[in-house]
DNA sequence: TGGTCCGTCAACCTTTTGATTGATCCGCCC
DNA sequence: GGGCGGATCAATCAAAAGGTTGACGGACCA
């Protein structure tokens, strides 16, 4: 089979130059297109299929300054057709990431501190069908699955992530399309598993378990 | 002169390859070497100064995963004998970064999602002596020196950091042995100042401005 | 098919927080 | 020595958050 074509969605371009770089350095990889947000893979994508054009993996960042954010992209290519494989490679390894990732239907997660090997070997097991985790992500989720009654479902990381952006109760409520009351049910409950008995103390623990990312890190 | 050398630091190996592929795409710049920290950095300018090769200009990441961040690192830097001049290149645009960046002794600040373009650009100003700040970036400092008067007091900080360790009013009260109500109005203050109107929402917008340091970070 | 977990919602009550107003004391600067 | 800002405290009222109990439907699994 000839080289693997990756389509690149992250809003830095020094980032995209440097997978460009580091996957075309050999000759099994080539660049079928760039996108800078999940807008723009959408529309790449359609391009190349109107072309005839094969993607084999596509390479997404989940941050993205101003547009689609990756976890939606992610979601709407496992929408397609035959969609071909998403890695995410982030620079976060926090539960909330990872789990709204796989959630989405992530084929694989890497981190972005990982060595150029190291990622070239994940976007060939994505192509191949398998799943590829950095060490650190796996390990997270084994920890989830062995210990399972401390472990926050993925709607009260969801919760919890927004209750760090500052929002009340009633606000969480209208975003997520849910009764004030179902919010202080998830909180009771994320409390309890927790451990604490407040809003804040449930952010400042989350954000040193690295359940969720706190805002402008 | 002959191309400008350049020492890269930044943990990511790909935003290294990025770098070294959108800077050395023409001929106006050489990589004299590449640094995953601040320690690194620091050692390899030593070692290409004992070899007497030059450096011209240190392109900076301010987020170091581990080993010494941006800030000291171009503070070291800069105690050296001539200097060269530290470029921030850095994903983050908030106050605190900038302030500290800056009184570290960097001669320009600019942002990953800048176009190839702007950041050759800034390469080149900053080698010649001149300052390099992104836009966003002047628009900042600009806003900041027009309106001191948003400033927390450092009680204010000081409560705000206790408030992120999910502390009641009570709580706080005791351990900065004041009254409940002087925290109260403290807490008004500090609302008034962020432009918020509740505990989480002060922690979400100081964890931003990096006014007080998140736990576990 | 019965059990368990998750997510949803409601009612009721207590505690905490936020908003407002007003006050005293102290250090600093012009 | 008068003004100013920071830190302290108080009383009161309204709003938000937290605690408890109970309930229902769906998914999944043994």
């Amino acid at each position: 089979m000839g080289a693997l074509r990756i389509l690149l969605v992250d809003d830095h371009p020094v980032v995209r130059a440097g997978l460009r770089a580091m996957l075309t350095e050999f000759d099994d990889f080539s660049v079928a297109a760039e996108a800078a947000d999940g807008d723009a893979a959408l529309r790449e994508l359609a391009r190349l299929r109107a072309l005839g054009e094969r993607v084999d993996v596509v390479l997404m960042d989940l941050q993205m300054g101003a547009g689609m954010d990756g976890v939606t992209a992610t979601a709407a290519i496992r929408q397609l057709d035959a969609p071909p494989p998403v890695l995410i490679l982030t620079t976060y390894d926090t539960q909330a990431d990872i789990l709204a990732a796989v959630e989405a239907g992530a084929s694989g997660y890497m981190l972005k501190d990982a060595p150029p090997e190291q990622i070239r070997q994940a976007v060939l097991s994505a192509a191949a069908g398998r799943t590829a985790l950095a060490p650190k992500v796996a390990a997270l989720l084994m920890s989830r699955i062995s210990s399972p009654e401390t472990a926050l479902t993925p709607r009260e990381v969801q919760l919890l992530e927004l209750l760090a952006t500052g929002l009340t109760n009633r606000a969480i409520a209208r975003q997520l399309f849910i009764s004030e009351a179902t919010v202080k049910t998830h909180l009771v409950h994320i409390y309890g598993k927790l451990g604490v008995d407040n809003r804040t103390s449930a952010i400042a623990l989350a954000a040193q378990r690295r359940i969720i990312r706190t805002p402008g890190t």
